[in-house]
DNA sequence: GTTCCTGCAAATCCTTTGCAAGTTC
DNA sequence: GAACTTGCAAAGGATTTGCAGGAAC
């Protein structure tokens, strides 16, 4: 028997099709399932591929539509980094932000109390409400530091 | 006479233009110039009618052009705000990051040498070589909030 | 004159939508 | 069977590219 994978996530997500009155399809369940064993931040395309290998009769076009309920499902998130649509579980998930490395790709997540305390104090100075935010950092990990590959800092990107 | 605005930046920019060989032209001062007279962070659109105030027939293509050479040239920075891709100065500016209200759509700028040492300590932690970060956050402005069309928090954006 | 620029139209890229056929309830 | 889903193809929106004519050096 095949081991059980975001058995919570898969109830949470039948559950929201069943409050919308929307149907299971083995589509959706591919997907979801192919989203759940990835650990990496898919791309629609990543998650196309994964999903195929068990339903290879899955368009792209199901793929966008079911990120889309995923995301009002609240089992993933969309993250935009350099130009590039990625998806992540966010279901229970504690926020984070990410690294982002410019030779490999490689992401790292962090988090850190401090910035997110620092951040509401800004806020709170400007009279603004917080609802969200993205915090990216680039640059090169380790491993491409490590291999001598990093190239000096030729611009700086800010936002 | 006219006022003359970012003097230094055309500058830079004619220098930028004749260190590679490229030729000055009417619609790359107008657009240049349509740039430094504009405070707001700009979207390609904008920054085409203002240029096109001066140069009429200022076609969309060259805008697009010519905020490469003004970004190669160090003098704008891109920024994508929730799916808007917006441009501003950067010629000797600060580094900062934004504020977006979602209601109004206002851009507020802020930084914190705080959150820079920790991002920079959170890096070092992970053998990371910081080449720049993008920090955005969402939420609501003082006037929005005050004129209570703030909606109750529905969703938490991270990345 | 040669090289670079420009605007237009066409081409891309990514994502969404219309629709007829297939599924689920 | 009614309502929802799917994949395809077409449509969209944003940005880039090919190209012939025009400007800068």
């Amino acid at each position: 028997m095949k081991k059980q994978i975001g058995r919570e996530e898969k109830d949470v997500f039948a559950a929201y099709l069943a409050k919308h009155r929307l149907k299971r399809s083995e589509q959706r369940e591919a997907i979801l399932d192919a989203f759940l064993r990835s650990e990496r931040h898919l791309s629609v395309d990543d998650l196309l591929q994964l999903a195929q290998k068990r339903r290879p009769d899955v368009g792209r076009t199901t793929v966008y539509r079911t990120l889309k309920l995923l995301q009002a499902a609240g089992l993933a998130t969309e993250l935009v980094l350099q130009g590039e649509t990625r998806f992540e579980r966010e279901y229970k998930r504690r926020h984070h932000d990410h690294f982002i490395c410019k030779t490999c790709g490689a992401i790292f997540e962090f988090s850190s109390d401090e910035i997110e305390r620092i951040q509401d104090e800004v806020a709170a100075d400007l009279g603004f409400v917080i609802d969200g935010h993205r915090h990216q950092i680039f640059g090169y990990c380790r491993d491409c530091v490590a291999r001598r590959r990093a190239p000096r800092a030729e611009e700086r990107r800010s936002g």
